[in-house]
DNA sequence: CGCCAAGTTCACATTCCGATAACCCAACAT
DNA sequence: ATGTTGGGTTATCGGAATGTGAACTTGGCG
């Protein structure tokens, strides 16, 4: 697997010296910026796969940065972590309410923030789902890179056709109800009209094939290996 | 029926030991595997009916082996339960991610720990047998696929044929009487003529088979494995 | 600003399930 | 025999559920 990219935004030389050594020694690959607004701007360059985010800055600060981060598309996948001074327990909230993935308490003893950023990871590759075994032919889901093999050509997708096509494939044979494909793919707040899940299975039987999807009236559709 | 099939992956004899006596006194069947490339092997070999998978291992941890079990359709049908330490938070998240339907809490009581998975293997039989178990003969009922496999065969009904078969068969050999069939099918409130259940006995004789379905006059109908 | 892609909606077209009508058959009673 | 009762069979129709192409909306980006 390629080497994952992680971005860290602080503005103190020391910090970003000492970890960025443990992340490279850890075999990371890493990016460092010095304040929010570089950190933003790198990272829609970027997309990392983890951006560590320091809570105090001057200019933007940690929590306006992820806030600029959460409001960018390409970098929906990404996972935030503010880094943060005992004590401001206050800003651990507002960090949250920003859309942080998680909160690190400064300062970090090394084996615990690579713990950290680990099970952090381990969370994003897993986030999704990956429907049949890899074998050259059919379909894999790579939901890593947000790309879909199709016997053997890569082929990339928007976000809200992955999205349905991952649920389906998570459990190839299953029947899902409109009910649970809105609740998954679209959230249960988000109201949308009838047809929309029927375009998005048509999309997805377009590009893939139609062989992979099949309506079972009245009760949802299923993704057959 | 016969005996339920666990099997127990941990990397720690003692505790492999302890709930593997605990099992088989409750009378499960019990395998156990130390690592979880063994786990992964066994459990693909056995087809088990629940997997209490530690999540802490060497080599390859609970959520890896979860995740490969995910990916293998044979275990489509397997529960798999994490056992976690307490304070590993992450890992839980991440256990569910890889598709773990529970985790449980480690140290766990003998006592818990049994009702847990009496609990989750009940779940597991929402999805019904009909006619034994399953051989590759007789017939098999799944909700959630919506599908039925007759003799191996995969057939799919429409939902009306698919409820009608799901009550009749959940109970072999009891007649429903018309009544009963039109509260449960069709609804209270719905009113159909006289001859619509009939005509969709008819529909299920001609999918299944005559014999699986017998007319009792004047009651009812019912179904013989 | 203007473009492009993604996502959604709209206005049909199409499919197919479910219900019914109309008829047949078998068993039994008169 | 004839009628009655309960179920079986088939063809057909309406309509709900889904498919489809195009238009519209939105947000990012040069």
């Amino acid at each position: 697997m390629r080497k994952q990219l992680i971005l860290l935004v602080d503005d103190e030389p020391d910090i970003l010296d000492f970890i960025e050594y443990n992340l490279v020694k850890e075999g990371y690959d890493v990016r460092t910026a010095e304040n929010g607004n570089d950190g933003v701007a790198l990272a829609k360059k970027l997309t990392p796969d983890l951006i560590l985010l320091d809570m105090m800055m001057p200019e933007m600060d940690g929590v306006e940065a992820c806030t600029e981060i959460r409001k960018t598309t390409s970098l929906d996948r990404t996972i935030v972590a503010m880094l943060t001074a005992r004590g401001e327990d206050y800003s651990q909230i507002a960090g949250f309410d920003a859309g942080a993935d998680d909160y690190i308490l400064k300062p970090v003893k090394p084996r615990v923030l690579i713990s950290r950023i680990q099970a952090l990871l381990r969370r994003k590759k897993s986030a999704s789902y990956v429907g049949g075994d890899y074998d050259g032919t059919g379909l894999m889901i790579d939901p890593e890179r947000y790309v879909v093999l199709l016997e053997g050509k890569e082929l990339s997708l928007p976000k809200k056709e992955f999205e349905l096509l991952s649920l389906l494939a998570s459990q190839p044979g299953r029947v899902f109800g409109r009910e649970k494909i809105l609740a998954t793919v679209w959230g249960t707040d988000v109201v949308v009209g009838d047809r929309t899940i029927d375009v998005h299975i048509r999309k997805l039987r377009e590009k893939l094939g139609e062989h992979f999807f099949k309506t079972v009236k009245g009760v949802g559709y299923k993704f057959v290996g």
